[in-house]
DNA sequence: GTAGTTAAGTGGTCAGACCAATTTATTTTT
DNA sequence: AAAAATAAATTGGTCTGACCACTTAACTAC
């Protein structure tokens, strides 16, 4: 039959069908290991390896005794992980850092037209936040901004590469930019945004 | 002793230190499941889950009779997997459509500094090319604007997204948008970029 | 009705058995 | 001696069956 394809990676585009026929929202069950191994004609041990590596990524979580659940998807799994054995890559982590940058300075143009009031203030509250490091102050920072770009598949890339670069980098910032950054959407200048990533970012 | 962590986890782990400590690199071997089974006393169908997620996120190959090797790791693999469980959700055509306009953007300012000479016929004889048809001709010319980018990272997502809108979406796009950007590029025009985006494009 | 017990279901793990592909060692042929 | 053909060993791929640990639900005893 299908000769090349390996068996558990079937059984994860069996699933992710099931998942989509049935309409499953995070927080669903899925059937028992037994039941996929029957209906997908595969043995347990190929199911469980396709199961375990969606685990790992975080898109199911298991409880012994209960059953396997569709999570939302938290790469935080995965990333600590992946990080051990990225960084030997040199390439792979400008590509990153600068895919982010670009991700980040778009999210914000698009989130531009789209702060109302409330951003603002939140915004600087972060900055005012001396509760965190720098790090975390950026991720928030940026996770509000991604919020009112309202685009989703941005946000997750971006927040893939977030955590990635968290484990990776140091990242230190110009602390002028953020609130230069806020400043500059408060006054409506748009054509700054631009420019800010470009020379003050990093 | 009674830790809640799971085999294939520690698995994980394990073959992470023998890596780091081996100092293995892309391309070397790793012992073959059954060594690791004995080894690291756990069940080869332990050993398995773990390598199999492994493989998943891209961080080793296997090939049949011959053994386990680290590869190096390719980040979009990743992003492959995950996207098809994210682009599940509503609304997410537009946001794709978006998120690629503005790779491609990026992309070609990126490019911009290095396109050799060569570079531009390249792309205006995909302009001339009668044969392809129009979705072919944009994602031929990105192509080449990728890759002068030299940002393998940033182009496997825009490939990603291309291959969805391929399907989904009727893409037409104006068509002196094409030459213009060649034009633009050819006489260094850099800020101009920004604009053609913003205005020509779709 | 409540508490305690039991049974069924589920994930977690292991051991053993084949199969299929590849490499290595051995034998045969030239 | 060199080359070719063959056999054996190794390795990943897969399935089955067997336990264990834990959770839930049904049942029983009070």
């Amino acid at each position: 039959m299908s000769s090349k394809t390996k068996v558990y990676e079937e059984v994860l585009n069996q699933i992710r069908n099931f998942i989509n026929e049935n309409e499953l929202s995070p927080g669903d069950r899925l059937p028992s290991e037994r039941e996929l191994s029957e209906q997908l004609n595969a043995g347990r041990s190929s199911v469980r390896e396709g199961l375990r590596a969606m685990e790992l990524l975080g898109l199911i979580e298991t409880r012994r005794g209960e059953g396997t659940f569709l999570s939302s998807y938290r790469p935080h799994h995965t990333v600590e992980l992946l990080s051990a054995f990225i960084l030997q890559e040199p390439k792979i982590k400008k590509d990153i850092l600068l895919a982010k940058r670009i991700l980040e300075k778009e999210a914000t143009k698009m989130a531009f037209s789209r702060v109302k009031n409330g951003g603002i203030e939140e915004l600087s509250s972060v900055l005012s936040n001396g509760k965190i490091n720098e790090k975390q102050r950026h991720s928030e920072f940026f996770i509000i901004i991604f919020q009112h770009a309202e685009n989703h598949l941005l946000q997750k890339i971006w927040q893939l590469m977030e955590d990635f670069s968290y484990t990776i980098e140091k990242n230190s910032y110009n602390s002028q930019f953020y609130s230069q950054l806020i400043e500059t959407i408060n006054a409506g200048k748009y054509e700054t945004i631009e420019g800010l990533f470009d020379y003050l970012y990093n």
